[in-house]
DNA sequence: GGCAAGTCTATTTTT
DNA sequence: TAGACTTGCC
């Protein structure tokens, strides 16, 4: 066969990382530096030029876009089959060791994952049977502790505890293990581990896998935990030949677990060189990648690099300056609606990225409102729905009638008489006689029993009955018989959920097992595992909305990063560590280091927070971004300035009116039948299209100053002046 | 099971 | 303050 070229096209840097064979190396990949590329095109040129074969190299990344990003590259270079190739997440991949070595393991043939809430809720279930006060256990504490332990590969027997808490939290988490255990649950973080001891207790099975991969290939490899790590330095041995590609600058989930000083520890770790560097960007203008090297230059512990490219641009980043947060959006969303009529870009090429979740309601109010689509991203996952997790409960029990959690959720859903009385006596009987749910029922007395056989029974039927049916089928044959498809029939607001039952019938339809006597248990774990929303809306012409945190791996022509102000982003909670501030910081470099074209930064001056106004002020990131590279056009609506160029932000800001503290100013004002906002857009008979400054009461007297577009600031009586709103 | 009242909580969350 | 979520009651 002709030997393909996969290395033309590379830069020097990214040549080298291709094509590096002695031994392990770290390399310190900048945002936009063509990391996947590096990655997939590694991948290829291996398998090429060593002749190995596609299972023979293992790539492991954190989520299940970026391995599917490179699955579909590298089998599409090499026209091979992607279902031979070990490319995955941490906990896919673990999975795929585990099913392969149930016994070894310790587990039952069809065990079941459980998410985290699943765990809370199994959690939270323990304390109130050991009596415990929530108040003072919060299940959410005993949750990070045991994760937090098994991060760090401690049993619940290898820990000696120092005082009471601590002493009820390990005496907890061994239950929470003996329960998982009795019930063939296993948690997000248990895969790992559970993976990790396999490995670690089995030479023989250790070695296969040893011997099997002849490269590792990690990414993102600055989000690496503990476990993760230990997993790897196990799985790759002595031989080491471990590819870790990583960005120091861009670790933002320390928070959990994730560990920066991996990539120190990995040099010694795995003898390995000094790291390679990939500095040149390819993605955003010299103005955005100036802006995000001189924040980044402020955190202290860095390993170092500075990103270059060889685009220019003149395009100055924008700040604007709102009065409130909905000054922001209103803003924000006149901007938009410019960019796409006026220069023609796709409402799929612009982003709206902020610090948390709650920030984005005024956007998606104001997109709503003028009639521009927007896709908010994090919300609730399609496999979270209720509706589809209890038809998921279902399928869990047909599986493994010992799944206690998925008994629960399912055993009075839709509603057979079994309340909450008899539910509880079942726990107590199960707890008594050390058995599950399922089984209790014999420890019940007589009259008891009765709807609970019937749902037991119901079960047992669903078992026999899917023997001869397909998934589609099977998952179609559940919503039926379980009562669930005629529930939500009746229900008053059932429509969307039907819908979802129905998506997840039709979604299953294209889903390929890799062994197809366990499709099933399969599909469960994929459900658990991967979540459908992100691949859906790939096409959709619609603006994104997400926080910082998902848009990392993401770029965009246009980037606005909105409520850049210190308490909110630098968040309130992170001031009070140098560690906290710094990963703000880094978080602060992913959002604008998204942006190719064109980057916006905004804020407002005030802002409704824990349901007061309060005055918010600018954020020192911004501060630390060199004035020549800022355009301020906050006044340019409101002063009428059209050029601010050259002016520093630093003296636009909007503390001298004071209007925050003035007591007779409002941010609303109702007027005969309207209501008046800051920042809304008014037109007057005389002085024609204007905005709103700000508004004061005093008795019955209403006053606005406005800024009315080449005319300046007027202050005018409410009552008297004949105001209409407009946009 | 459904509704009303009460309580809690406002940071991010790849799996 | 608002909303999500829980609890309590019928």
């Amino acid at each position: 066969m002709q030997k393909k070229d996969f290395l033309s096209g590379l830069n020097s840097e990214q040549l080298k990382a291709v094509t590096h064979i002695d031994g392990s190396l770290l390399v310190l990949a900048g945002a936009g530096s063509g990391k996947t590329k590096v990655l997939t095109t590694r991948m290829a040129w291996l398998i090429q030029n060593y002749q190995l074969g596609i299972g023979e190299i293992l790539a492991v990344t954190f989520t299940n876009k970026a391995a599917n990003e490179m699955l579909y590259r590298v089998s599409s270079m090499l026209n091979a089959d992607s279902r031979m190739m070990w490319v995955g997440t941490f906990h896919s991949i673990a999975l795929r060791m585990l099913r392969a070595h149930y016994e070894e393991a310790g587990l039952i043939k069809n065990f079941q994952i459980i998410d985290s809430n699943e765990q809370q809720s199994l959690i939270k279930r323990l304390i109130k049977q050991r009596n415990l006060d929530e108040d003072k256990y919060p299940p959410r504490e005993l949750q990070n502790f045991i994760n937090y332990q098994k991060e760090h590969a401690l049993r619940a027997n290898q820990l000696s505890p120092d005082n009471l808490r601590t002493k009820y939290w390990v005496e907890l988490y061994a239950i929470y293990e003996e329960v998982c255990n009795r019930d063939g649950l296993v948690d997000f973080t248990e895969l790992l581990l559970r993976c990790y001891e396999l490995l670690s207790f089995h030479d023989g099975i250790l070695n296969r896998y040893r011997h099997q991969f002849k490269h590792i290939l990690v990414d993102e490899f600055q989000d690496t935990n503990q476990l993760q790590y230990k997993w790897l330095q196990l799985l790759s041995g002595i031989k080491s030949t471990v590819f870790a590609v990583g960005d120091d600058d861009q670790s933002i989930y320390s928070f959990r677990g994730a560990k920066v000083g991996n990539m120190r520890a990995f040099m010694q770790d795995f003898t390995a060189p000094e790291p390679l560097l990939l500095e040149q960007n390819y993605r955003s203008t010299q103005t955005i990648l100036a802006a995000a090297n001189a924040i980044i230059d402020n955190n202290g512990d860095r390993i170092g690099k500075n990103l270059w490219t060889s685009q220019k641009s003149n395009d100055k980043i924008r700040l604007y300056e709102g009065y409130t947060e909905e000054d922001e959006a209103y803003f924000v969303v006149d901007e938009i609606k410019s960019l796409h009529n006026n220069d023609g870009v796709e409402l799929s090429d612009i982003a709206i990225l902020y610090r948390s979740n709650a920030q984005s309601r005024v956007f998606e109010q104001h997109l709503y409102n003028r009639g521009i689509a927007y896709k908010v991203y994090g919300g609730l996952r399609f496999f979270d729905r209720m509706e589809i997790k209890r038809v998921l409960a279902y399928l869990r029990l047909i599986l493994n009638p010992n799944d206690n959690e998925a008994y629960l959720r399912v055993v009075n859903f839709p509603a057979r008489g079994i309340g909450a009385k008899s539910i509880e006596n079942l726990l107590l009987v199960a707890d008594e006689n050390s058995v599950s749910f399922v089984e209790a029922v014999n420890f019940l007395p007589e009259k008891s029993k009765k709807n609970i056989l019937k749902f037991n029974n119901l079960i047992k039927t669903m078992q026999e009955d899917i023997k001869v049916l397909n998934l589609p089928e099977t998952i179609s044959y559940v919503i039926e018989t379980s009562g669930l498809r005629e529930f939500f029939e009746n229900e008053k607001d059932g429509e969307d959920r039907i819908e979802n039952l129905n998506e997840l019938v039709t979604a299953v339809t294209g889903f390929l097992p890799e062994n197809p006597s366990d499709v099933l248990a399969e599909f469960l774990a994929h459900s658990v595992l991967e979540s459908l929303d992100h691949q859906a809306a790939k096409n959709e012409q619609s603006i994104q909305l997400m926080t910082v945190h998902a848009a990392k791996g993401l770029e965009f022509k246009v980037v606005f990063v909105v409520g850049l102000e210190d308490g909110l982003f630098p968040h309130d909670n992170s001031l009070n560590s140098q560690n906290n501030l710094e990963e703000e910081r880094r978080l602060m470099y992913v959002a604008i280091t998204r942006a190719k074209e064109k980057l916006y930064l905004l804020r407002a001056c005030s802002r409704l927070l824990w349901g007061k106004r309060l005055s918010a002020p600018l954020s020192r990131f911004v501060n630390e971004i060199p004035a020549e590279l800022i355009l301020n056009i906050s006044g340019m609506s409101q002063i009428g300035y059209s050029q601010l160029d050259g002016h520093s932000y630093k003296d636009e800001q909007y503390d001298d009116t004071g209007w925050v503290e003035n007591k007779t100013s409002r941010v609303e004002l109702k007027n005969s039948d309207v209501t008046l906002k800051i920042g809304d857009m008014v037109s007057h008979a005389k002085f024609g299209r204007g905005k709103i400054l700000k508004l004061f009461a005093e008795g019955k007297k209403m006053t606005a100053e406005i800024f009315f577009i080449g005319i300046g600031k007027k202050v005018l009586d409410l009552n008297i002046a004949q105001l209409e709103k407009a946009y």
